[in-house]
DNA sequence: TTGTATGCGTTATCAG
DNA sequence: CTGATAACGCATACAA
């Protein structure tokens, strides 16, 4: 089977390859009726040019690529949407990219640089610890959407949109220490590199010492270390375990709101209350948790917010308006039915 | 700024650019220290191939695509999974290409079959409302997973991976009659192709008629046609109306998991209970479905198997071992908290 | 307005 | 084992 090419238009057209070409692209200096000459025959032969053709020629695409690692986490979904939109008003091509997790984004990115002629690029997801050089191999404006930076990289190499992990967390948990909860027990991720669950539960760590209240390791849980740690699966798992220890606790804070449902779960499969007897928090926000019986009680993430800056950094970087940023959101507290006043 | 190519790397190394090439590509006949060296100034110069004049000149690459129409559905979440998993274990390249819901799948492939010279495609959500001559211009075996089929097409012309939704969306409602429910509500999505929403709603409608019991089509609620129309926002809006109708019912059937979680929160929310006061079933066998509270009655559908037997078909195809196959899986009825016998 | 020729970065063929 | 060189399919400068 030959596939069929710009070539073999032309010479059914009668024409030049250039005015083939100039027809597919709309180029202005062209002959209208020709031009509609050509449509023509392309749509009767079912000619669809060849993109890695057109790439390596190309110099200069509009094109965006976001890259996302963990494509399974349902915090994303939404932020995809938000992106698509935001690219496509400013007439750039989107391109959605998933990244394995045992994969390295910034070869990926790389990569994908070359072979697109990307012209700007979001992270998405992931844990980002690089060195600098490898980032600055990086040519094209990019920006870390939702990524706790582990190492010290110099902040003037790349732009990032985030929240503020730690202080988020310890608003949380300030949050169930002012209604009352001395022992709240916390599922974290435990891996090397999952920044983010450190982060979240530095903030723990930071709201219950300000308040002087000791912190119980034994209420510190940590899943395994799995590509899929913050499942409802995993809450599930630690709640159990937890609720089996002989441990005393009045709140379970999961750092994930999919945890968050899984210790919902855990408790109430075990005949216990929520909030009566225990109060669950979560984080992110996810839509979830507002249908979830009862409704539960977290820190939601500005996503919508968060997407849009992102593109508008991308587009400042890419139009040379401005220099790399970092721009910190604030997440929202959101009480719901998942917790309640402790009585002493 | 140059983007360093082959050429570069060639020069550098003092050898020509066969040999970079056949470095590259673990070739066999090349001195392995001459390998050694060069794949050392590669990492040095921090070289990247271009993949599009790659794919260019390939003719043949093992890889397969994935195209998947609404990748927010958190049904195809735990699916992609398997399919990189079972793609790569047979030494297969795994490409995820999200289609948008405003394009024409069948266009998005045959786009990127010539750019990307795939070997094999399977197609994953969306309707499926194409001609006969269109499915034709695919010239590489293709398999339709999880799709609903709505037009007369040729069987001969497509493999496809289902489950029976006329079939076991009867199933569902037979149970719920079997448990003296007579008066049920179904959340349908309502948009001309959305085949999917037709054919749970015809399973709906044969149980019903197989009883003799009337069918009340004020208990027949559509969406509006959006592009999230299986939302549990959709879901929750509905029973809300429902609700506030004067309609009696007792149960009400959800044709997705999502909208079925809708429905649980605005009964819940009206003061009323699960299943004392109404029963909920859903479709699709969603992990939240289990951890919801109460859990949720559903159809499960055994995705891993049938991503399994999808790519199963396709590698077959792709190998020669056979013609194209429709296989159809059942599904799991689930029993579980929101449902309950009504007593007369 | 249109056609011809060149090159994008790789891989493969074919001599050496 | 290695090195020139010809494609791959398209866009574009330049010539017509």
């Amino acid at each position: 089977m030959k596939a069929i090419t710009i070539k073999d238009i032309a010479k059914k057209c009668g024409v030049g390859v250039s005015t083939v070409s100039r027809a597919i692209n709309n180029h202005p200096d062209i002959n209208e009726e020709t031009r509609r000459m050509i449509m023509e025959v392309i749509k009767e032969s079912n000619f669809i040019p060849n993109n890695s053709a057109r790439n390596l020629k190309l110099s200069d695409t509009k094109t965006i690529g976001v890259l996302i690692k963990g494509i399974d986490n349902p915090f994303f979904q939404n932020m995809i949407k938000v992106f698509e939109e935001e690219i496509q008003n400013r007439k750039y091509t989107f391109i959605l990219h998933r990244v394995d997790s045992s994969q390295d984004e910034v070869e990926v990115a790389l990569e994908l640089i070359k072979e697109k002629r990307l012209k700007g690029i979001v992270f998405l997801g992931g844990s980002f610890s690089h060195q600098e050089d490898k980032l600055q191999e990086i040519k094209i404006p990019f920006v870390l959407s939702t990524i706790a930076i582990t190492d010290n990289v110099d902040k003037n190499l790349y732009s990032s949109v985030s929240v503020d992990d730690v202080y988020e967390s310890k608003k949380i948990v300030d949050f169930l220490c002012d209604n009352g909860h001395k022992k709240i027990a916390i599922l974290a991720s435990y891996s090397t590199d999952m920044s983010i669950s450190n982060l979240r539960l530095e903030g723990y760590r930071k709201s219950l010492r300000s308040r002087n209240i000791p912190i119980n390791e034994n209420l510190i849980r940590y899943t395994w270390d799995s590509p899929n740690s913050y499942s409802m699966e995993n809450g599930y798992n630690l709640t159990k375990e937890l609720i089996n220890s002989k441990e005393e606790f009045t709140a379970i804070y999961a750092i994930s709101d999919s945890m968050a449902i899984g210790a919902c779960k855990a408790i109430l499969e075990s005949g216990k209350r929520i909030p009566e007897d225990y109060s669950v928090v979560g984080f992110d926000g996810l839509d979830i948790t507002y249908y979830y019986n009862p409704s539960i009680t977290t820190i939601r993430q500005p996503i919508e917010e968060m997407a849009k800056e992102t593109t508008k950094i991308l587009f400042d970087l890419i139009n040379k308006k401005s220099k790399n940023q970092h721009k910190i959101f604030e997440g929202k507290l959101l009480v719901r039915q998942s917790t309640s006043k402790l009585d002493k």
